[in-house]
DNA sequence: CCAATACCTGAATCGGGTTTCATGTTCCCG
DNA sequence: CGGGAACATGAAACCCGATTCAGGTATTGG
């Protein structure tokens, strides 16, 4: 529910600087904007819902962003930054390549099992603002890629992999389980899974080693 | 271009049996519906978009489909068969498990290249049809499992792997090399590539094969 | 040629959404 | 405590699209 915001908020509108009270306004109006695109889907919601679960008045949003779309792309940038965090904050106590990409990928399931709507909103964003859906895979993606590459340098995986492909490679079946396994599973009373099903990360792992292992003829850089 | 449709088309919104005239009428209909969506997404292709291109009465439509959503959902369906058409003819001529991968990825890029927003559709089913995604993503899923499953039988692929998990995270990664290398991808003029560049299907399969590939201590059943 | 049947038409209905703006209200500094 | 700056309000202006329906037009079998 928190939204991090890093720049100093100012009202988009005006560029304006905001004091105490414009900042808590602008705030809630965009967590509320987070509520909302997340259980309605961006077409569904409207101003006036979005206002409505801020309680303020309709007019109110316009002092603080340029319109509909203008929230949503600033609502996909920061979600951006929430799932990299979770997974850069998961992959931290990685010893080796490989179990950092299976701590990744538990930081990944753990932000959208956590945040089931959320997750939805990004890819929304395709439709709605194909540029920040780029913006979202391709900073993923940047850091994907340069940790394999860094791997591949010190042996710890394949060196014939083609680092870039398979970093998209990864990102997309990442996605696609998580979806199934994780927005689309219910429970017995119908509810969706607080978290991964062990096993289905047990079998993602172990198609992502055996992708990504060194062949063992395969000599090591031993620096 | 060409729409399949198998059953004899009645007009969904009275399930009356069509003549010749009326048959091809609602085939221009479901044509057109499937440019506009294409083009425009759904949200904003509209009706009377759909049929001016059609070059009929708005009100035309409403003889043929019982609404919006409705011709949607059967455009998503028709482009899950092409799709999967396009992936089960690519496959036929491979000679084990592991060609057929990569065979099977070839005939998908070559469906999103050839109707690049065509597989935009698809996706946004997401979040206008949610059933029909649902139902897209499971019937391409259920033929890749049974592919799995019957090379694991045959020691054409590791053992351990398991097969459900596994097509989930090759369905999403090609997904996502396809948007980022077909859809994405610019030449020198700004157009969309007309197949995916082979060193990308090279890496895909090199991926695909390590991952898959039987251990080479392991024992193969030869009947 | 004449029904009868199948098709087609598009103005009108209805519902809804975004954005603006003239008018308050609150806050805070001197 | 007075007054200006910042903030808040919500009715109204404006735009757009899905769906209906009463009244036409083509087609065809007899």
């Amino acid at each position: 529910m928190t939204v991090h915001t890093d720049d100093p908020p100012v009202s988009s509108a005006t560029g304006r600087p905001l004091t105490t009270r414009g900042r808590q306004t602008r705030r809630r109006l965009l967590e509320a904007a987070e509520q909302v695109f997340a259980d309605l889907g961006y077409h569904e919601a409207s101003i006036v819902k979005i206002t409505e679960h801020a309680g303020v008045a309709l007019g109110t949003f316009y002092l603080y962003f340029d319109g509909k779309q203008a929230v949503f792309d600033e609502l996909v940038l920061d979600l951006n930054s929430r799932v990299r965090h979770s997974m850069s904050e998961a992959m931290s106590t990685a010893a080796d390549r490989i179990e950092a990409e299976r701590l990744g990928f538990e930081g990944f399931f753990r932000f959208t099992a956590a945040h089931p709507a959320l997750y939805r909103v990004v890819r929304e964003a395709e439709f709605v603002s194909p540029a920040m859906l780029k913006l979202h895979y391709e900073r993923i993606v940047d850091g994907y890629r340069a940790g394999l590459a860094a791997a591949q340098r010190d042996g710890e995986i394949a060196a014939e992999l083609d680092t870039d492909v398979v970093a998209w490679a990864l990102m997309g079946a990442g996605e696609l389980i998580g979806m199934r396994y994780l927005l689309w599973e219910k429970d017995a009373d119908g509810r969706p899974p607080a978290q991964i099903d062990p096993a289905v990360l047990d079998g993602m792992t172990a198609f992502i080693t055996r992708a990504l292992r060194p062949d063992t003829t395969e000599g090591k850089t031993d620096d």
